[in-house]
DNA sequence: GATTGACTTTGCGCGTACTCGAAGTATTAT
DNA sequence: ATAATACTTCGAGTACGCGCAAAGTCAATC
């Protein structure tokens, strides 16, 4: 037995249209059918969805997950391929997490700047975009 | 003298189209213009557009960057709200840097799987989505 | 004063990645 | 058997832009 559409969205977070979605687009070339032609999802193939949700919320586009599915179907010989793509990925990660804590930084400048004009009832809009 | 949009363009590293569309939705409404029409970025400028991007990097949507841009029209009164909103959005900033660590140790884990899996020659695409 | 050429303006359309809804049919569980 | 769920297909909408074209602006030559 298998999972439906609407049990893998539940268990997946997806909606059960992104599901079918990410179907459509080539990334889930595993999803078996029932003969009625009914989508099963099985215990293994949430483990490659929860790969495609990781490479998904880091910013990886469709279109290289889709690449990056379609080297996995080609076999060992691409496992270099695959291998290069997810430390290329990675890096990408780190550098969007490091922007974020720079950005993070200014925002929590601005708070405190919001939090002085708060208490004095007044306050510049242009005050303090960089430093503390 | 201000910058011509290409000079702003350059110096924000944001896009032409990107800075006319921005204005278009309200969140630049305090860019001059020429007598002939040609828009006049000051110094000044640049520091709202610096707050700008980096809530528009951290993730907030320019409908909610332009509600923050009509408060600041607003004046003081609006002081509390604005404040509430960098708040609000510092706190989706910081879960959102701790979700992609997550997501980093994962692409860690899986490159760790692929390194050995090419040193192998061979290794299964289910392997190892969580545990190193 | 007119022309040249670089730059800007507006506006429409395209693209990605969903997201939603409805129609009409098939499948499955009770 | 009937109700609930799933299927595909279609179309439309949203967010955040990019690309291109036609027209307008501006400063400097000729």
């Amino acid at each position: 037995m298998g999972y439906t559409i609407a049990q893998a969205a539940e268990k997946t977070g997806l909606s059960e249209h992104t599901l079918r979605y990410y179907e459509r687009e080539g990334l889930l070339p595993f999803v078996k059918r029932t003969p009625g032609g009914i989508r099963s999802f099985q215990d293994s193939d949430f483990e490659w969805l929860a790969l495609i949700c990781c490479l998904k919320k880091t910013g990886m586009q469709i279109k290289e997950i889709k690449q990056f599915v379609d080297w996995c179907k080609e076999g060992d010989s691409t496992l270099e391929k695959r291998r290069e793509m997810l430390v290329g990925h990675r890096e990408a990660v780190v550098r969007r997490i490091a922007d974020l804590r720079k950005c993070l930084d200014n925002i929590d400048c601005k708070i405190r700047c919001y939090t002085s004009a708060c208490e004095a009832g007044t306050g510049a809009p242009y005050l303090c975009t960089k430093k503390g």
